[in-house]
DNA sequence: CGGTTGTATAACTCAAAAGTTGTATTGTTC
DNA sequence: GAACAATACAACTTTTGAGTTATACAACCG
């Protein structure tokens, strides 16, 4: 029975978005992103003090899930903020919390 | 360095509501909760076709997360939506996908 | 009280995902 | 072309989390 007319695999493709925002790293990614702009690497690396592979791999998970952008210039690779929903999402959630913590 | 002025955790706290998010059972369960109203444990059950351990299991997981809210009455307990916030990140995200599918 | 029902939870298995290390690849510079 | 720098990726380890099975715990009913 399904009478809500949802199909299968929609819950799935909905969980996935979250679970790409439901990584702290990756939020501090898309953070340093959407409030200083387009970005190399090794700013990134820099910013979110983690290792190069470690913020190469989230960024091809950021990246196959549409949410940054890619532009290679000579040696550099420059992410950019992909999906304009992030900030508002994120947005959400802050402001949730915030609720919360005042209760 | 951290010009962001964010604190060390805090993307962890966003990040964990995301997570809580990002679970295709999880996302079935508030669906049915948002569209339907106050559901006790065994109409969840029927509703997902998932085990009675199992719902009940993720059930604890968003009571703990604050997303949903308890009220036992007899032998059922009584699930509904706690954070009004749900249905307008779920929305977001689902316009996304479908302004994602038709490009 | 004994049996039954609804729900929660502990213990376990298994798969997925994060982080590291080392290396490949690509472009640059001399 | 050789050395170097920026990025990606493969292989591995470790952790996390989902789902199952079995069981415990209440509350109800006879």
């Amino acid at each position: 029975m399904n009478p809500d007319l949802v199909p299968d695999d929609f819950f799935e493709q909905v969980a996935r978005r979250f679970r790409t925002l439901g990584e702290p790293v990756r939020l501090s990614l898309l953070n340093v992103l959407q409030t200083h702009g387009e970005r190399t690497v090794q700013e990134l690396v820099a910013a979110t003090e983690q290792s190069q592979a470690n913020v190469s791999k989230h960024l091809s998970i950021l990246l196959r899930e549409g949410m940054v952008e890619r532009r290679q210039e000579g040696l550099y690779a420059y992410y950019r903020i992909a999906d304009p929903t992030i900030a508002s999402l994120c947005l959400l959630v802050c402001s949730r919390l915030q609720a919360e913590a005042s209760s």
